[in-house]
Parts: C-alpha cells; structure tokens; sequence
DNA sequence: GTCTATACATTGATAGAC
DNA sequence: GTCTATCAATGTATAGAC
C-alpha cells in the first residue's frame, strides 16, 4: 500500500488523464465519472476525494490534455511543416491515441460552464502565439491558420467520405502552410 | 378538431422546427424530447407517432435547419459580401434565433451515428459547391473559405472575452472575402 | 393523434465500512 | 483513500384511455 505523500497527487494525475482521454473522444455527456475511474484503475467511489464534480473534472482535463499535447508535439518538433502535416493528418482525426482537444471538443465547449470555456480560451490564445512567434508572422497571419487547422480537423470529423476529409485536410494543410512558411508577398 | 389530410404533416414540421433549433443551439444531448414537444406545443407521448427516436429526430432535424438557413438567407440575399458579414457576425455566434447547424454542431455530430453525419455530410458539400458556383472560384477555394467560415463561428462560440471573438470573426471574414471576392492574383 | 401514466436504464453524487 | 451500497434525478420509450 504505497501511501506515500505523492501518492495522491499520482492518482489525480491519472484520473485527469484518463479523463482528458476520453472527454476528447466522447464530449462530457458521452464520458461517465464510472469510465473515467475504470480507466484509471479505480472506482466511481473514490472520484470525489480529489474532484468536486464532473464538471470541475471536464474543466481541469481539457487544460491538462492541450497541455499534454502541446508539449509531446509542438515542443519536440522544431520543423512546423512537420507539425503541420501532423496535425491536419487522418491519424489525428481518426486517432484513437490522444488528439486536440481545441478541435475535436470546439461546439462542446460552447455549452459547457464558464470554467471550461476559459481554459480552452488561454489554450487557444497560447496556441496562436506560438503559431506568430516561431514563424515571426502577425497575429493575423497566425490566427487565419489556427481557424484552419482547428476548423479542418473538426470539419473533416464531422463527415464520413473518405474523399471529402483528404479534401478538407489537404486544402488546410496547403493553405495554412502558405500563411505561415511562405515569404511575404511584396505586392500586399 | 383539424384533423385534416396535411394536419399530421404540419405536426411533424412543427416538431422538425422545435427541434433543429434547440438541437442547434444545444446539441443531441442536452435536449430531451419533452422540451422539444413542448416548443411546439404537444407532449411526449405524442412524438414517436412521428419519429421512431431520438437519434431520427436529430438527423432530420440537422438537415431541416440546414436547408432551411440556406433557404432563409442565402437564397434570397445575392451579395456575398453581404452574406460574409452576416454570417461571421456576433449576431449569428450569439444567436437566440436560428443559426447555422454546420457551425454549432460541428463537433457534434462527430459523436452521433451515421444517418446524422451523413446528412451533415450532404449539407457541407451543398455549402462548398454553392460557394464555388456564385463566385466562379474553383472547389479548393471554396473549401478554404467554408473552412474560415465553419470554423471561425465555432471557434468564436468556444470563447468568453469579446475580444478573441472579434479578432477570430474579423479574421475569418476578412481572409474569406479575400479568397472569394479578390480577383485572381496573377503571380499564383 | 394526442393525452396521462409508467416501466426501465443510466448516472451524478453521497454515506459509511475498512 | 478506496471500497460497496444506495439515493435521487433525469430521460427514453411504451401502454392504454379517449
């Protein structure tokens, strides 16, 4: 029985991540506190020894899970061609590893508590900047390319004709490249 | 007692009505069948005389608000400009009257079956295609600029501060008016 | 075709033993 | 801190009177 003092703060650790997990894949009312605590070893008693509510949980795993994916993907990989092509990619949209919860959780924010939506706001707000600093374009230039890539990902999820997502994710992918790799054009 | 021929069909649109605006606005899940009998003035027990469930309401009901916002606004404003500015408009993120299930639901329908997102699907390329067709750009701009579009709504929808809402909504109108609107730029 | 009443399942949240 | 047991609420779907 490893009681350590750690041990809570681990155990909160792996129910967030559970949690960010399956609210990505699933929205809040498609996850039961019951799934999230099987997933992370545990059961539906013990949640709220370390949460208040699912809402409280929801709020807290979007943060941890953009977090996490921002600092696997987007720390590691210096080339943004790559990331580009990583994230506008059928494995990212069909993906059952982790994904972006800017993306695939875009319209279930907007009918969660203001908690929520304000995490998901400093997220996207950090996302766009970093978009304009590691390519020294302006917040326009970075925030055309943010739609594109979140709207892509959630557009192309949201269809089923194979054709139609290579379309969406293709057309981003080219366009948002264009934005952000390319030299300015003199004549604009 | 109207218990004329078209009665039962004037119910069924009246209950098709009710619920592409509270799914819309909504989603699948927080809407339940009472609320949407009751906005068209009926009670539960009367609905699976009409629908044999849910998940057969939401699809219809996607594609009724769909067609009907096409209907509503595009057929009968023919200045796209005009259309743009409408529809990346806080008016349209903030709505309480009826909005664009394309935009609202994007990440919805995600998680519904596949009745649901092939009608969403349908919808989506009907949008691209009339984009393409009233502005003689070819699909891939088209596909740019309902990306901007979708996405830029959803997006706004996602977030609190006033702020990042115009900056969003601003950016895509004007990157999409750019991609439609501007003559062909000869050094592409 | 619409109503009231109800069966039945799910699930968020709490209580109390260990 | 984790477990089992349970409460209370919600909501889909069905049954049967009118």
């Amino acid at each position: 029985m490893p009681w350590s003092p750690e041990h809570k703060q681990q155990t909160r650790d792996k129910i967030l991540q559970s949690a960010a997990h399956l609210f990505t894949h699933n929205g809040f009312n498609k996850v039961s506190i019951n799934q999230v605590m099987e997933r992370a070893g545990l059961t539906r008693g013990a949640f709220y020894k370390h949460f208040n509510s699912k809402k409280e949980l929801y709020s807290e795993a979007v943060v941890y899970g953009a977090r996490r994916m921002t600092r696997d993907r987007l720390d590691r990989e210096p080339d943004l061609d790559r990331i580009l092509d990583l994230y506008l990619s059928e494995e990212h949209v069909n993906s059952v590893a982790d994904a972006c919860p800017l993306a695939f959780l875009v319209s279930d924010i907007a009918l969660r508590d203001e908690e929520s939506r304000q995490g998901y706001q400093q997220v996207l707000k950090g996302f766009i900047k970093r978009l304009a600093q590691s390519t020294g374009k302006d917040m326009e230039t970075a925030t055309i390319a943010s739609i594109l890539m979140v709207g892509g990902v959630a557009l192309a999820r949201a269809v089923d004709s194979p054709e139609l997502i290579e379309q969406i994710l293709n057309t981003a992918k080219a366009e948002s490249k264009r934005q952000l790799l390319e030299a300015e054009d003199v004549v604009n």
